[in-house]
DNA sequence: CCTCCATGGCC
DNA sequence: TTTTTGG
DNA sequence: CCAAAAAGGCCATGGAGG
């Protein structure tokens, strides 16, 4: 209705010829008009990352012969476990205790016991190295060095609290351990040396024992790849990478210019986008990168026990020696530099796969695996197999320990310790989402630790992060000039090892010490943080700052995809079978063969069997064709269990094609809910379904909820992200149950949509009203949002998956089983599309679903491809907003005030802008939003460009905007933009309308702001009016306190 | 003890 | 959440 | 087609700092 904004009416002309921004025309004055809106509403933010770890978490204990108290958590042991159990969060409590004395103990709770071991020999190895860094390096670290002896006396000491027994045992090795890594560096070479011939003996043996079927074929066929082509292929394969890494490294020339340019950088245009991709690409460069992966074991080996010097950094291969050691955190960061400085996802691919290959070469099992209970026939075996190589790698592998059988039973396997690792540090997370474990790391705390790492202001390095736009280039940069200074580390690249610098920094390490600092908590915890990261820092050389800066900043930014890690994963695992994976049986392989890809019956075939059998079937699928099924696999079965450890787990203890019986959907562990693509027009939602039967929901305004319940009654609740939101919404699994309670379901697993529900008036309440709900500790009497359960999903019901079902099929399921309950439970307002294109009969529920406080329709095919597909955002589920609708939605003309500068891919041009609108009696502009996106590359040149001929040295008195807004450049008011939202909301830190609003000191602001254009026919003035602004809010039908009631939910 | 800031989480 | 961009 | 990487507003939380 209302609604046409800008108008476009005579658009045409497009004018601009000129260089201005391509979506600059439209000339016409209306000024902002606002229709009958829609609203929903949403926020931005966004999943950040939750790092790893597994369950693990580091639990510092307090050193009770200090005698300090602490506990902060207030909470008695058992409790704590059980939530472990649960694998849910838990935090460590720094307590009163300065960190030095925490810290000691690290008990991994869900990881295997070898696992822990592990982390605890690392430990002490880190904080000596460390020390002796502090000493090394002198100035400016000092403080921690104390710190960390202090850490280290207490653990030697013991602990004392031992609450549980794996922290116990660790802690006695610690103390042995710390020197033994010293001595070891020597020793090392030698040592190892033999294994590794043995190791190589062993695995071919071991390939030609397992492999019974096929793998001569296997080995030759791969061999013979590559002898066609290695040679060919190393060259350019070398080239790339050297070449990559080095351009990247040397291109830092940073260097004391700060003081010419504190004035605001101007940016420069040319910035933007470039990356230059060097291979050109060809048709053929698929299959030449899939034959140059394919390198045989035997391959690998051998360069891996030629001299190659890793740390060195690669001769083209990537390695470290001795290979058996833990990989070096810089071989990773090579692997990122040559990531990030390549567009190619088949060459990124090829490079995390080698790497991965590397590991798995290596013997010495997977330790005693979490929880796997399978029963594959042979399995057995291997697992006494596995036993075997632990005890025998068990020096060679930990820390590099040795001495002798030190460490007693479960030991660690630098093969399983180290792919955790590496798995993680790619995802760049610590744990799964669901054990929400917050990093609490953010941009402040990264420069504290920089500037004091360096030696330098944290203002210096905060310019410098402005200028450069990237902390983890700013990291390395302010370090390489501090360890110039210093003249330590650095130098003898083999030397690393042996010289007198810190020893270098493993994955295993980092990864380490990112779960630490997750898992502090409490006074002086953040203190805490940056002493540890600044020894992280003086350990790392070359790139190796960089990549943790952006790690521990939740961006790793080289453009790795999640899926290219898992598909590198299960390339990995085809080309390099770990130790003690079968192939199928005989049997087995014949019952593969003949089975039944219709099953889901979703009009889709389900995808395992068909991936499994081209899997396996060799003869008839080529090698290329296994590595694609592979990484189907792979990645079906991390959406389903969401868990980088429940997948290498799997993965290095069961076949690739029995992977689905392992990592499968179980109540209690999230599964990444199905999301939708946003669709233009109604003429596009049926042109995408065009003769399908497809439904069309109600998009309610609130919080996704993954509903699960398990068979002993245990319920959970989670999020989007899949946090566990258990604590926030605890009435939400009550009403669940009660809505299922008369039809004996046993477990489940329901997909809905959580809204704030006003009992009184029987209406759902806006999103800003759900998100004042307190994140934990509430109950369903004490909550003062009220909520209800908008269900629309059931993937799960009574110990079976429904995820291969078709949405008739499980949405009749769920009504079935659950029903609706007054206020607590309902089904989602559907009506079911009847064939023909009948767009009226869509407007008009759209319509509906907008005036019912809904954001707006999803739309969703029925019976074709309709499969519940974790985690994609597929063509099988749309999302139909009003204001993705052209000429409806909120669209407004704002004016620029001023600008914030990019990061990251934004360096060097402004990154957001900061916009008001207009206010005719005060004559001020007042702000109502930023504006980051919405604008193509050109645009922010552009806009940059033009809009750096206006700026003013200060905010102009005419500006109305809050303190917390500052601009980092101010312009004068001289253009306006036509900006789209979703929706107008009371602000406290937008000042839009402000003293109109009816509440003193807050103002209007716009929900999810989008550029539209520029408005080259308007003065500022002209912009749209804080009345305007005030009258668009006051149209919603969220507010006004349901004017028109929108009650009727059940309608139709 | 109370306020401000940083962080992360929802959209 | 939205948007643009590159493979 | 997919997914990474830029970016938004508003909220609760918990540590830092007066």
């Amino acid at each position: 209705m209302a609604g046409q904004r800008s108008l476009t009416s005579f658009f045409g002309v497009a004018s601009s010829s000129s260089s201005s921004t391509a979506k600059t025309t439209a000339p016409t004055a209306t000024s902002a008009s606002r229709e009958a809106g829609g609203y929903g509403e949403k926020k931005g933010g966004g999943a950040a990352l939750r790092r790893d770890a597994d369950v693990v978490v580091g639990r510092k204990e307090n050193a009770t012969n200090d005698g300090i108290d602490i506990n902060v958590m207030g909470r008695d042991e058992e409790d704590d476990d059980s939530r472990d159990e649960r694998g849910r969060k838990r935090k460590t409590s720094v307590g009163v205790l300065p960190p030095s004395n925490n810290a000691d103990i690290v008990v991994a709770s869900g990881v295997p016991a070898a696992a822990a071991e592990d982390e605890e020999e690392d430990l002490v190895d880190t904080d000596d190295e460390v020390a002796r860094a502090d000493e090394a390096g002198g100035g400016g670290t000092t403080p921690d060095t104390s710190m960390t002896r202090g850490r280290r006396a207490a653990g030697r000491r013991g602990s004392s609290s031992a609450a549980i027994a794996v922290a116990a045992s660790s802690i006695s090795g610690v103390g042995t351990r710390k020197r033994v890594i010293d001595d070891d560096e020597s020793e090392d070479d030698d040592g190892d040396e033999e294994e590794e011939e043995e190791y190589i003996d062993d695995h071919d043996r071991d390939a030609e024992d397992d492999d019974d079927m096929g793998d001569e074929d296997e080995e030759s066929i791969v061999d013979g790849e590559n002898d066609d082509r290695d040679d060919d292929h190393d060259e350019p394969v070398v080239g790339t990478i050297d070449a990559s890494p080095r351009g990247m490294g040397s291109s830092n020339k940073k260097q004391k210019t700060l003081d010419g340019r504190d004035a605001p950088p101007h940016p420069h245009p040319a910035v933007l986008s470039k990356k230059t991709s060097s291979a050109s690409t060809t048709t053929n460069k698929k299959s030449e990168v899939v034959a140059r992966s394919m390198k045989s074991n035997k391959r690998l080996l051998d360069i891996m026990s030629s001299e190659v010097d890793v740390n060195a950094t690669n001769d083209g291969e990537l390695l470290w020696m001795p290979y058996d050691k833990p990989a070096p955190y810089s071989a990773l960061c090579d692997v990122f530099t040559a990531i990030e400085g390549t567009s190619g996802r088949l060459e990124i691919q090829e490079r995390l796969t080698t790497f991965f290959r590397m590991v798995l070469l290596r013997d010495g099992g997977g330790g005693g695996g979490v929880g796997n209970d399978d029963d594959d026939d042979e399995e057995d075996e291997d697992e006494e197999k596995k036993a075997d190589d632990d005890e025998g790698g068990a020096r060679g592998n930990a820390t590099k320990g040795s001495e002798g059988a030190a460490v007693e039973a479960a030991v660690p396997s630098t093969k399983k310790s180290d792919l955790y690792a590496l798995v993680y540090l790619t995802s760049n997370t610590v744990a799964p989402q669901h054990d929400n474990i917050e990093l609490g790391v953010g941009d402040s705390i990264l420069i504290k630790a920089i500037g004091e790492a360096s030696g330098t202001s944290n203002d210096f390095i905060k310019k410098k992060y402005e200028k450069e736009g990237d902390l983890g280039n700013v990291a390395m940069n302010a370090k390489g000039r501090q360890r110039t200074l210093v003249g330590f580390g650095a130098v003898g690249k083999k030397g690393a090892m042996g010289g007198g610098g810190p020893r270098r920094l493993s994955c295993v390490d980092v990864l380490r010490v990112f779960k630490e600092i997750a898992n502090v908590t409490g006074s002086q915890s953040q203190k805490w943080k940056v002493d540890k990261i600044k020894s992280l820092l003086v350990r790392a050389k070359g790139t190796e700052s960089k990549y943790i800066i952006r790690g521990l900043q939740g961006k790793l930014r080289i453009g790795l995809a999640q899926s290219t890690v898992l598909a590198s994963l299960a390339h990995a695992v085809v080309l390099t079978r770990p130790a003690g994976v079968m192939r199928p049986s005989a049997a087995r392989l014949n019952e593969i063969r003949n089975m039944d890809g219709t099953d889901g019956a979703c009009g889709s075939v389900h995808a395992y069997p068909d991936a499994a059998r081209k899997l396996c079937c060799r003869p008839e699928h080529p090698l290329d064709v296994q590595l694609e099924a592979a990484a189907a696999i792979v990645k079906r079965a991390y959406n389903e269990v969401p868990s980088y450890d429940s997948l290498v787990d799997a993965l290095l203890s069961q076949p690739l094609h029995e992977l689905h019986r392992h990592c499968t959907l179980k109540p209690g562990v999230p599964v990444g809910p199905m999301l939708a693509k946003p669709t233009k027009s109604i003429k596009d939602v049926l042109k995408r379904l065009d003769g399908m039967k497809f439904t069309l929901e109600y998009k309610y305004d609130g919080e996704r909820a993954q509903i699960h319940m398990l068979p002993n009654g245990e319920t959970r609740v989670f999020s989007r992200s899949l946090l566990d939101s258990s604590e926030k919404f605890p009435e939400v699994p009550l009403y669940t149950q009660e809505s299922c309670a008369a039809s004996g379901v046993t477990d489940f697993v329901l997909d809905a949509e959580v809204v704030a529900f006003n009992r009184e008036t029987g209406q759902f309440a806006p999103f800003q009203v759900l998100s004042t709900r307190k994140r934990t500790g509430e109950s369903a009497e004490s909550a003062k949002i009220r909520v209800i359960v908008q269900a629309f999903d059931l993937m799960y019901l009574n110990g079976k998956s429904l995820l291969d079902k078709k949405l008739s099929e499980r949405r009749d399921l769920m009504k079935k089983n659950f029903l609706p309950i007054d206020g607590k439970f309902q089904y989602a307002t559907s009506m079911d599309h009847k064939e023909d294109g009948d767009t009226a009969a869509i407007e008009e529920f759209l319509d509906a679903a907008v005036k019912g406080q809904c954001e707006g329709l999803m739309v969703k095919t029925l019976d074709e491809n309709a499969a519940y597909e974790p985690s994609r955002r597929s063509l099988n589920w749309l999302k139909l907003k009003k204001d993705y609708l052209d000429g409806l939605g909120d669209s407004v003309d704002l004016v620029p005030l001023g600008a914030y500068h990019g990061k990251g891919k934004r360096t060097g041009v402004y990154g957001a802008y900061l916009l008001a609108c207009y206010d005719e009696d005060t004559e001020q502009f007042q702000s109502v939003c930023k504006i980051g996106t919405g604008f193509s590359d050109e645009d922010l040149r552009d806009l940059s460009a033009s809009l750096n001929n206006h700026t003013i040295p200060e905010k102009s008195p005419q500006y109305n905007v809050s303190d917390t807004l500052a601009c980092d450049v101010w312009f004068d008011a001289v253009q306006v933009w036509e900006v789209k939202a979703a929706d107008l909301s009371k602000s406290s830190t937008h000042k839009g309308a402000i003293d109109k609003t009816g509440e003193v000191g807050r103002g209007i602001g716009l929900r999810f702001p989008r550029f539209e254009r520029v408005r080259q026919d308007k003065k500022p003035e002209a912009a749209t009016t804080s009345d305007q602004i005030l009258e668009m809010y006051y149209a919603q039908d969220s507010i006004v306190g349901g004017a028109d009631g929108g009650d009727d939910m059940d309608g139709i």
